[in-house]
DNA sequence: ATCGTGGGATTGTTGAACAATACTTCAATC
DNA sequence: GATTGAAGTATTGTTCAACAATCCCACGAT
């Protein structure tokens, strides 16, 4: 053991970026969500997997991993020998993923009292993203802000998992918004909801921060259920 | 809309399994899992494509799209160019994932009021698992009867995405009981622990339960830490 | 209008090939 | 003696082409 060796212990841990030059089918899974999470790929819609390898210049195979990445996150439906498809949620899906938000943001916040400063300064961060949105009429930037604002509550649980998790499950609800052409303006009222929850979570009164969140939730919800239900009503009956 | 069409409307549900006459690559992965879970692969070990796909007679691109779907749930670790690994569990995954299940259950075990009878019921099932197992000195029965509890109790909360994360999350679970070589005795002291709950669900007193389960999480979340970092560093020192 | 029956298109899977990268071995150097 | 450098080897990353299996659609028969 010499002076050196003690030096090279002592190194900060590497970035975990270190770990993992992408492979191209994570390169292509990444370009496909970011299509389907924007909108760039409608709910409903087919992939051809000739013609994408051929456009994105990647063979059958490689795209076909990207695709099982994708359809594990629920972002795409596989169904056999007729392909994926861009996955289309229902109203039960819906609930589905208000009842996961529950599990996941409503503990979080409550638990707020041991969460670091940097969690909630993510959270006031989030909430200003959305107030510079809404300044510029920027509806989408505004959901996309909201969307953040609510992975930032569940980041105040400080488990990498459950981040993964979350971030999943809003994808998907970013979905719902697409498949009921969504006008983005839906998230502009719960702006200064997100402004008074994290007012709370600054005071640290996590149990008033979770009593705001669930109400909001519950709102949430209910507005987007209806509004859904309606739609499938209006598309089932057409 | 003739009479049969009245009566058609009125079947059943298609079973999810419809869906999805399941892919060679989802076969493969299903069989991996079970290796994985159950131990025959241990923590660490490389898994080589070639070898794989001559034993298993799938070829190289099959397994791979096998493999994908396992790293993405955790169990393998993909490295490039070197290949995928069983996962090998750190203590600060322990911790992570026991901040997961306390997400994941508790809120699950506190809106119990809600939960339907069949999930009050797979609770108790799985408690009388458990106890057969004992009753039989199968400790591998017990481990096994101990996630089925826990899943039981996520699925209180009724939300398939949460089954799923649950699912994923225990089935990592298990694995930190094979990277120190655990010995399945470890559960059975929980095993009156979990009769307990139980019998605070079917009193409905959710609460009871949920303070009861927050008590069995610490306790066992330190009792695994424990072991954990101390095994840990008996591998880092030999 | 319903029910078979092709034909065409797409996916499922394989096998082989080659490039890119990591690991191993061994000799050369300080 | 330990470390560095430079082959050679083994394994993964990716592509390509082929064929089987399956689904979809249109056509015609009942």
């Amino acid at each position: 053991m010499t002076a050196t060796d003690d030096l090279i212990d002592r190194l900060p841990e590497p970035p975990e970026a270190l770990a993992r030059a992408t492979s191209q089918a994570e390169r292509v899974a990444d370009m496909l969500r970011v299509f389907v999470i924007d909108g760039a790929l409608a709910p409903g819609t087919r992939l051809s997997e000739e013609r994408l390898s051929r456009k994105y210049g990647v063979s059958r195979n490689t795209l076909r991993e990207a695709f099982r990445l994708l359809s594990r996150e629920r972002l795409l439906v596989h169904q056999m020998h007729r392909g994926v498809f861009v996955s289309r949620p229902t109203s039960a899906d819906v609930r589905d993923l208000f009842s996961a938000r529950r599990c996941l943001e409503l503990p979080a916040v409550r638990g707020a009292r041991h969460a670091s400063e940097a969690a909630v300064a993510a959270v006031g961060a989030a909430v200003a993203e959305g107030e510079a949105a809404r300044e510029k009429a920027d509806w989408w930037g505004l959901g996309t802000a909201n969307m953040h604002f609510h992975r930032a509550l569940a980041g105040l649980a400080g488990s990498a998992r459950i981040d993964e998790f979350m971030s999943q499950v809003l994808a998907e609800t970013r979905l719902v918004f697409h498949v009921m052409n969504a006008p983005e303006q839906f998230h502009a009222p719960y702006l200064d909801w997100n402004r008074r929850i994290h007012l709370r979570l600054a005071e640290r009164d996590a149990d008033a921060a979770a009593v705001e969140l669930s109400r909001y939730l519950d709102a949430s919800e209910e507005q987007l259920v209806t509004a859904f239900t309606a739609m499938e009503r209006d598309a089932g009956g057409a």
